[in-house]
DNA sequence: TTGCTCCTCACGTCACGTGAGGTGGC
DNA sequence: TTGCTCCTCACGTCACGTGAGGTGGC
């Protein structure tokens, strides 16, 4: 009398599909039914072990620690009770969940900006809108033609550096608290830069020494805007092992070689002001780090 | 003098692995570079193509769709500026990263929920505590050996419902608020309904017309409540046709003939009951639905 | 006879990870 | 000579979806 379950039946009631029965089967979370004529017959058994399946997987479990549940299950019938290694598989893939959420919130983040841009028709561009505006100022106040392309190339540089997640949105809004002053400071750091090459062996370095002198002396007199944009930087680029690829990287885009010497001179400088702002006490607050995550180093 | 750049090399400025790089010469991503002596001698335009795919791939877009948008990089240098189809990808790649956060929410949800009844030693259990306890209830003012079958047998298939998530926690503070009278009066229901079986066939049709006006008589007593109950089941499943899958669930676990044909004769009252409950204006507010989502119908 | 459901392989998904087995440069 | 990196297949991941090709019951 009483009805035989098909397994699109057996599908119905738990609300899956038939492959996902067959699929329990395979892996041998559900037992296959005896069958006449070929075709299995379900019974509530069934039913219910896939409920119970199902139950877990909607929670996020995976098939496997689904498995080891319910072979506990048993050993003790009635509700479920799992023991210390399921429970802590259970705080494992919470864990896990919660990681996934953040790591997509972050995504979501980065693909809403991106619309955003696409919307407004500025383009797609990695560097927060604030440094694009600051190279565009520098660009306005530079002459000199070699140093221009030095800012240019530079630039392209920091849009590989913020595709790469380095520069964080903070940074530009830092760099608009610039002065016209600092500016030209800046422009005439570029253009001395720039012509680093043309100089006789004998003044090459002297001139080290000066370029040196210029950013010790703006960071000495900005110490408080130095600090803080070095702390904008996420904190595993702060550390002078860090900075080493970094360097490789910039190199990489020079092609001049004394360009190049000159940038193997600077950049000891550069890291000892970063290491000593980053070591600084206010740069141990843990908010600054959790609102840009750290991420693998290069 | 310029360093070759080995596919180690690449990946380590990349942020990748060398496996990636391979992967994407493989799905067309990149160009392969040429080759001295077999090795690949990788360029900055390969490092610099690498960054981009990571930057879009960071925000969740997908291989295939990164290679629509970098195909239009082709035909206009600079920044990204992406197409209306390809906008229209953006932002449904957007809408489903929201909607993946949302369901690992749930998950979470669910998953914190077993987490704590592992805790509190109390076991699995996909019934809301209160509905445990008003079962125990009931289960205490049953003295009939019967109906504490029928009612164990309910409690089982309620559990079922539950892990098809078609029982919402609300409903379990809503069923604490029954007093010693609904209870009495719903002992008294299973109690009957139990016996049924024993009945003379003319007595039969009686015993279907009483048990009705019981069910009748306290809806109509208890109106407010009545609603609120069932207000709070999914929507999906107070609509009559969602009702019918679920009732031949229940059929399924009876083999009783006379008590399936009792479910047959009462089924159609109940659903009216829900239908009339459902249909009042009151229902139409969103906010239940938003706390409790509407799933496929089994 | 025509649909419908059932059955068993077996490949595809997505972005790589992970060996297997072999070669070239220091 | 020993490591190290490089190369090219090729299978594995996770939970099924999707045909392919064939059979049994109404």
């Amino acid at each position: 009398m009483d009805r035989v379950l098909r397994i699109s039946d057996c599908a119905k009631l738990t609300g899956t599909t038939v492959r996902t029965i067959r699929h329990y089967h395979h892996v041998g979370l559900l037992p296959v039914p005896g069958r006449t004529g070929g075709r299995r017959e379900y019974e509530l058994t069934h039913v219910a072990r896939v409920l119970r399946i199902r139950w877990l997987a909607d929670a996020g479990l995976s098939l496997d620690s689904i498995g080891v549940l319910l072979a506990e299950e048993q050993r003790t019938p009635g509700p479920l009770r799992p023991d210390a290694e399921s429970l802590h598989d259970l705080r494992a893939t919470a864990r896990s969940i919660e990681e996934r959420i953040s790591e997509l919130r972050a995504q979501h983040d980065r693909i809403s900006a991106l619309i955003g841009m696409a919307e407004s028709g500025r383009g797609l561009r990695a560097l927060p809108a604030g440094i694009e505006l600051f190279y565009d100022r520098l660009v306005r106040a530079v002459s000199d033609p070699e140093a221009l392309e030095v800012l240019r190339r530079e630039q392209r540089l920091a849009e590989l550096f913020a595709q790469r997640g380095l520069v964080p949105p903070r940074l530009g809004t830092l760099v608009e608290q610039l002065t016209d002053e600092d500016v030209a400071l800046i422009v005439e750091f570029y253009t001395r830069f720039a012509h680093i090459a043309e100089l006789d062996e004998s003044a090459i370095e002297q001139e080290y020494e000066e370029l040196t002198a210029l950013m010790l002396d703006w960071t000495r007199q900005h110490c408080e805007l130095a600090e803080e944009l070095v702390r904008a930087l996420p904190a595993w680029t702060r550390r002078r092992a860090a900075l080493k690829p970094l360097m490789a990287f910039t190199v990489l885009l020079t092609s001049d070689a004394r360009q190049r010497e000159a940038l193997h001179r600077l950049s000891p400088i550069v890291m000892e002001l970063i290491e000593a702002a980053a070591d600084s006490p206010a740069a141990a607050d843990a908010s600054q780090a959790a609102e840009f995550p750290d991420e693998e180093p290069i």
